[in-house]
DNA sequence: CTTTGCAAG
DNA sequence: CTTGTAAAG
């Protein structure tokens, strides 16, 4: 059980396909769709204030094919001030030229894999130049695949993460809780100077709520005790997790499903991309999104919206 | 120059795209389209016997990408006695079901690379069941990649051949005039028992007729003077070219289109798919046929016809 | 199941 | 340009 991986699993006869506990009977195999709906945006915070700052993130299962599907058509709708990208799977000198070209994301900053740019890799496109921009979370040993980008604006530093994945059989799942540790250290360092927004594919399920199948999951890839206590710690440490915060318990709400026998249809998802604030951002919290109707690639996209004012880029010993 | 492979500089600049010799001018890099249109079948010998006997040759480039693509729908029309497949890329465990069970090619062999199958490979479908069937040009270093099958039939031999590309920078050409040598003495060796049918992608245009642009392809694989001469050899040893002696001048008959660039609406090809057959069959040929309207692969099927006879499975030294 | 890379043609 | 393959998810 071990050995099979967590978007394997995902599909496995375990626990997934019994009937619901107390539901209907059901032909063996045979789930109800269970679809989330996006709620209508709320687009000011409780306390009024209007959003001016929209963030979407998407794990494209790599951009070059992401592109050829139309994505970009849904991108220029989606009009984002800062677009996050991860797996593109691409060196930058790859990156198809309808993307550099896009009119609204002209500053764009791509990090790959070394050696090998068809591996990991993400991309942070925004609509203003960033104060400053820099790569990694500050160890070398883990930098070398292309998985992360600081941008600093004047309000606050933007963090786009692609967690690594824990691999076949938990190959790497020792790396991985070095990486979650090495990212927490970063985003600390940078929370000390202006409040964080992280956006990515964090590679984590944190709740039974954030997966359709827990039990037959529990030492899958993305759903390990050790990967949800990491991610626990980083909420421990002053962080949100936007979407949980504005909406406790509501479950089926999925960015990821494999491409392995429908599941998207029948909505066996996960919940791996997020959009994660310092605490103190909490007050400028419209609201976050989750795009599960749009379609190009095995992730959907997420947004988070922001109303940035005068006072949210202070220091953190100046609020909270 | 030689760095270029034989279907790369099937496309190139260097000659290929100059207007014809005293044709009309054209446009730069617009070349006429100059299909070869089959002649209605034959289905008499010059001695007014019937044909009985239909063999089809097809280099199908994937296996199972050319089920994929519909192409038994074909063959099943085309109905012949026995089918020759080359570039099979398909281990015998992988052969699709669907062409298992093809009612009228019950009798079916395969051969394949050792270790990797999806590189080279041969079949061979009889509607009969042969006397025999052997595997290979009898030389254990030239046949570990399941490229000769050989069928004994009541009055003639029957070889499917997949005779191995000389390789980018001519990189196996050497290897390619030992395999020529090898295959010259396997036909020799059955010739002497009965006559032989040679069928299958050789891998060679024989003359500048044989191809679109000769001069561009001097030194490409399946045109140089070493395959060619080694082409001739075996015309010298007794056997015919059976679309050739049939139709001798005949231009633009093109068995092979590279995929690069349109090659085919162009009619930019190569003939390298052949029936040969020894000396003293030629009186039983009724016809040999390009089938180049024939879509699912680079290549397109060739079909032989021939009327066997009671004299026909009388040894060498009966004959000729 | 799909995306990369690659080798081969 | 298309077929295979493997590694990765």
């Amino acid at each position: 059980m071990p050995k099979r991986s967590r978007k394997e699993a995902a599909e496995g006869e375990e626990e997934g396909s019994r009937p619901a506990k107390g539901g209907r009977g059901q032909a063996k195999g045979v789930e109800p769709a269970l679809l989330y709906v996006d709620p209508p945006l709320r687009e000011v915070t409780p306390g009024g204030q209007r959003s001016n700052f929209k963030v979407t993130s998407w794990n494209v299962d790599g951009l070059r094919a992401w592109v050829r599907k139309g994505a970009l058509q849904w991108v220029q709708e989606d009009a984002p001030d800062v677009l996050l990208l991860q797996e593109t799977k691409c060196a930058e000198a790859q990156v198809p030229p309808e993307v550099r070209a896009l009119p609204r994301l002209p500053h764009q900053f791509w990090a790959s894999a070394s050696g090998r740019g068809g591996y990991s890799g993400v991309g942070l496109l925004a609509r203003e130049r960033p104060l400053d921009v820099t790569y990694g979370i500050g160890d070398p040993s883990l930098d070398a695949e292309g998985r992360v980008i600081t941008a600093e604006l004047p309000s606050l530093f933007l963090v786009c993460a692609y967690v690594p994945n824990s691999g076949r059989g938990l190959a790497r799942l020792a790396e991985r809780q070095r990486w979650d540790r090495a990212l927490r250290a970063h985003l600390s360092r940078l929370d000390a100077r202006k409040p964080v927004l992280l956006g990515g594919d964090l590679n984590v399920a944190y709740q039974e709520l954030d997966l359709r199948h827990p039990r037959a999951n529990r030492r899958s890839p993305g759903f390990t005790n050790e990967e949800r206590e990491a991610f626990g710690e980083l909420l421990g440490g002053g962080f949100i997790d936007s979407f949980r915060f504005l909406y406790p318990g509501v479950p089926n709400a999925f960015t990821f499903w494999t491409h392995l026998g429908g599941a998207r249809g029948r909505n066996v998802g996960w919940r791996l991309d997020y959009f994660v604030l310092s605490r103190r951002l909490r007050g400028a919290l419209c609201d976050s999104k989750i795009r599960n109707e749009v379609m190009g690639s095995d992730h959907c996209p997420v947004s988070v919206y922001l109303a940035l004012g005068e006072g949210e880029g202070r220091p953190r010993n100046g609020a909270d």
